[in-house]
DNA sequence: GCCTATCTTTTTTTT
DNA sequence: AAAGATAGGC
């Protein structure tokens, strides 16, 4: 077959350089998924064999594609290409290999919501003050120790600061509250596999010779764990392909590390090196707008992408008066391009930088009746009353996951409240270390003094409950042994009799997720409970189910990374949000802003439009944004202003100077940036006076200065920081502020 | 032990 | 706006 006859010359050669370190750099709509399986294809026509190829990607649903069109490229021996997010392909090979770890291969995998529950019971144990030190910021010092390779012990010897202190504190604990749980979280699925290998080299040699050809998708956005896994599996054969695009790096929070992709030749000496820099995506237009900002980020592999394509319209730039508005006007361009451009509602992306602004824009949609999907969001498998089953099925494969038992050990309600858990605990104290777990505790129930009859009876039921579906595991498959659970517990009787909306929508979850299991057994008739719950944990947002019916496409823009849409609209492009407000102090974190708007504006094939508002909701707060500094970044012959709507037609836009629209008379003078109560009006006048860090006096506090303002007229706030007491949150209708 | 009403806090992106 | 924490009644 002539397969090198569909690429570039430059993806030729990529694809061609079968041996060896290979590193392709490849810009944005550059064909980098077509090289990725061009080579992999490749490399089974010259008689690789197919389970001997690894290729990790970044999502399980990029890995289901990419083995699809490979198959069709070189045939069904394709299905035996190991292809993977690094999650997924290693969670598997722990379990196999779990004996040499410690775990047992029934492991339980914790999502966030586990693993920040246990750092907050031990936080609660070893009395940290959940005051002070939320639970959420410690899980994610202590996930980012995890992901740059720093152990317990390290971590204790550099924290510095209190709150290093006392993260370093958990972390020892929460590793071995983890071990005893027989549980990992996301961050030891890379971490395991790497101790595995350091400590067993006999292993990590099986595994050279298991995946002599590695690829690596989005290669700018793996961590230091990510990277040291591929370094040691590299090692030997040195067959190592990695794939990646430095401007669309947008995973630092995580721990991405942007250095792996830099460093790569100093990592691999010798290796060869390919530039993708022709865009097959992009109108002119679009890949200028993007050029244009991307040329502010310094530091970056000097790279010029260039395109074909006819130079398309011109962005759009659409002022809204409030996120409804901009709903309505999303719909309204929506429609007329889509007749335009012959495009369906799957061709259409609305993309945003915060989930919580997708209501806004689900109620137009929904309101003008245009299907829609949503990418991630509350996504199905964290709902309560489905993680509730899940805890039920994975303490029935687990008993020692106690993060599961204390969430399902009185759900339903059985009468085994916070008084008798502390009573077990306080048991479980006393048991011999190599039996001591709270299942156990359990079993024990009856030498538990303190107990009251009532507890014990509820507590030997609840364990015999679970004791007779862990032993139902082998006589049934995942789906009918959690039919059999869930009738015995008969939760969807109890929300169909609450026959509330809420309740309703829990039954049909809960339906959602029986046919979920049915569906599962059916595809994969040897998939076990364990497997099924594996593949739900590593679930990520943007796996979730393709978009069958013809509807447009809503999601963050980290959800949006690797797609493409011919209409793309990019809502919210307001200061505060693109950048994000907790983003724009740090210069590094703009950057990976601007990235991250380069990432959205590139998604888009034929049209672009970006809008902002004039007012805000933003956590039950009114604001008032000024448009985006990156839109201000974009040539202005690329872009034009949609008219503003008649009623808004006397409002004074902030512009910069020479901005793209001027209104003949607007003087409106920049407003300070220490801004007075927005005043529009006239309400609040008795707070006229009131400036973010002016000092003000209250009765019993004293002298205090403001820090922040929110709110108008009978809602008014301020946060003022008083030299007594600290920082307050004061309502202004009651405070009775003076000035100082 | 459990449920409800009423504060209080949060305020990002995610495998 | 929504989730979480706390207090008080049954």
């Amino acid at each position: 077959m002539d397969l090198l006859s569909e690429l570039n010359d430059i993806q030729r050669s990529a694809v061609s350089a079968l041996d060896g370190p290979v590193m392709v750099v490849a810009g944005a709509g550059s064909g980098k998924t077509r090289v990725l399986t061009y080579r992999v294809a490749n490399l089974i026509l010259h008689n690789v064999k197919p389970y001997e190829i690894l290729a990790l990607t970044f999502t399980n649903k990029a890995a289901k594609e990419m083995k699809e069109r490979i198959e069709r490229l070189t045939g069904p021996a394709a299905s035996q290409v190991w292809a993977g997010t690094f999650h997924s392909i290693f969670a598997r090979i722990l379990r196999h290999e779990s004996e040499h770890i410690g775990f047992d291969r029934n492991f339980t995998i914790y999502d966030m919501e586990d693993s920040r529950s246990a750092v907050k019971r031990i936080m609660e144990n070893r009395n940290i003050s959940l005051q002070r030190f939320t639970a959420r910021a410690i899980h994610a010092r202590i996930s980012s120790a995890k992901n740059h390779l720093v152990t317990p012990e390290q971590y204790a010897q550099i924290a510095k600061d209190p709150n290093e202190e006392a993260a370093a504190v958990v972390y020892k604990d929460y590793v071995r509250t983890l071990r005893a749980n027989n549980a990992m979280d996301f961050d030891d699925l890379l971490l395991k596999p790497i101790e595995l290998f350091q400590h067993h080299p006999a292993v990590l040699e099986k595994y050279h010779y298991r995946f002599r050809y590695l690829l690596v998708d989005e290669y700018q956005d793996t961590n230091r764990a990510q990277y040291m896994m591929i370094r040691l599996l590299a090692q030997k054969f040195k067959n190592v392909c990695v794939v990646g695009d430095d401007a669309q790096s947008i995973y630092s929070f995580r721990g991405a590390d942007i250095r792996n992709i830099l460093d790569f030749e100093k990592d691999y000496p010798g290796c060869k090196i390919y530039r993708l820099e022709q865009n097959y995506r992009s109108t002119k237009t679009i890949l200028a707008a993007a050029d244009n900002i991307i040329k502010n980020n310094k530091g970056q592999i000097p790279k010029t992408l260039w395109t074909a394509n006819p130079p398309g319209d011109q962005i759009t730039i659409i002022e809204a008066e409030d996120d409804k508005d901009e709903g309505m006007r999303i719909v309204q361009h929506l429609r007329r391009e889509c007749t335009h451009r012959k495009l369906d509602l799957k061709d259409v992306a609305v993309l945003y930088r915060t989930n919580s602004q997708s209501r806004s824009l689900e109620d137009a949609l929904r309101r003008s009746a245009i299907p829609y999907v949503i990418i991630g969001g509350v996504e199905f498998y964290k709902r309560k009353e489905i993680k509730d089953i899940l805890s039920y099925l994975r303490v029935v494969v687990n008993p020692r996951d106690e993060e599961s038992l204390l969430r399902v050990i009185n759900f339903p309600v059985r009468g085994i409240g916070d008084t008798s858990i502390a009573r077990i605990t306080a048991y479980e104290k006393t048991m011999p270390a190599e039996r001591r777990s709270l299942f156990n505790a359990l079993c024990d129930v009856h030498q538990i003094a303190s107990l009251n009859d009532r507890a014990k009876n509820a507590v030997t039921q609840f364990v015999s409950f679970i004791t007779k579906y862990n032993n139902l595991r082998a006589q049934l498959s995942a789906a009918e042994l959690t039919h059999a659970l869930v009738g015995e517990l008969e939760l969807l009787k109890k929300f169909k009799d609450e026959a509330t909306p809420e309740s309703l929508a829990r039954w049909e979850n809960l339906q959602e997720l029986l046919s979920a299991l049915t569906e599962y057994c059916a595809d994969n008739p040897d998939g076990t409970l364990e497997s099924f719950l594996e593949e739900v944990s590593l679930l990520s947002d943007a796996d979730q189910k393709a978009n069958a019916q013809n509807a447009v496409t809503l999601m963050t823009l980290h959800a949006a990374k690797g797609l493409e849409f011919p209409l793309v609209f990019i809502t919210g492009a307001e200061d505060g949000l693109l950048p994000l407000y907790q983003s724009s102090l740090d210069p590094a974190d703009v950057e990976e802003e601007r990235r991250l708007f380069y990432v959205g504006i590139t998604r888009a094939m034929q049209k672009l439009f970006l809008t902002h508002t004039r007012a805000r909701y933003r956590n039950g707060e009114l604001t008032f944004p000024v448009i985006s500094r990156f839109v201000l970044e974009i040539d202005d012959g690329l872009m034009h202003k949609e008219s503003t709507s008649p009623q808004s037609a006397s409002s004074a836009t902030v512009l910069r100077q020479g901005g793209y629209v001027r209104k003949r008379d607007i003087a409106a003078p920049r407003r300070p940036a220490q801004d007075p109560l927005p005043d529009y009006e006239g309400e609040s006048q008795e707070h006229q006076s009131l400036y973010v860090g002016t000092y003000v006096v209250h009765e019993s506090f004293g002298r205090g200065k403001v820090i922040q303002l929110a709110g108008r007229g009978e809602s008014a706030k301020a946060v003022v920081l008083f030299d007594s007491v600290g920082r307050k949150n004061l309502m202004l209708k009651y405070a009775n502020l003076r000035g100082a």
